[in-house]
DNA sequence: CTATTAGTTCTAATGTTATAAAACAATCGA
DNA sequence: TCGATTGTTTTATAACATTAGAACTAATAG
């Protein structure tokens, strides 16, 4: 992996962390500790099921969150080890 | 500060974190261990002068950098209390 | 003063992103 | 199978970002 390569990976994390609704999202999946859907995040945060599915899907393309199907849900949860890798000490302050 | 202020100037340091030139500036001052001049490292980087000023605008409003002027030279430095403060660990990892 | 150097701001072109409604697809319970 | 639930994709739109050339400003050397 070029450093080229390495500072267009983290770019595009940069990016994905640099909404808003994103980040709170992030915030929401951290401190409850466990996998949510689509579902409840969109009914938490206010946001039409189609933007939610879309920072889902922002989320997801850098690997910082992964996806489990479970009958007709989807149920969300963070990648702990992108964060660690790219933004140690990120989730704690958050 | 409450949460959702601190969550703003988070994504707008993310934001600005997110373009690869500014990286790449941040790079090279990371390196050099030195202020630098808006015209060296824009010759460094080769983008337009006022490429580079818009960038550097960019950082600085975010407190990412520091700017002294001297003669007609302007000078760019890391602001590093700002690092430190939103992404520790970030600029060892450069 | 005038010319030179260094950087900023304005402008216009081009491209990207966020949003939600509508249509669509997948899954499952009755 | 039918209808309900859940999420995705398409589409359109509005807002914002990046770029470089041109015009401009500030400081200084001669």
């Amino acid at each position: 992996m070029t450093l080229e390569q390495t500072d267009l990976q983290r770019t595009e994390i940069f990016k994905v962390l640099s909404d808003i609704n994103r980040l709170r999202i992030i915030r929401v999946l951290r401190h409850a500790q466990r996998e949510m859907t689509c579902g409840e995040i969109g009914e938490k945060l206010n946001i039409s099921k189609s933007t939610v599915s879309y920072h889902f899907k922002m989320l997801r393309n850098v690997g910082l969150t992964n996806t489990r199907r479970e009958s007709q849900s989807k149920y969300l949860s963070l990648n702990y080890q992108t964060f660690n890798n790219f933004l140690p000490g990120f989730l704690d302050s958050l």
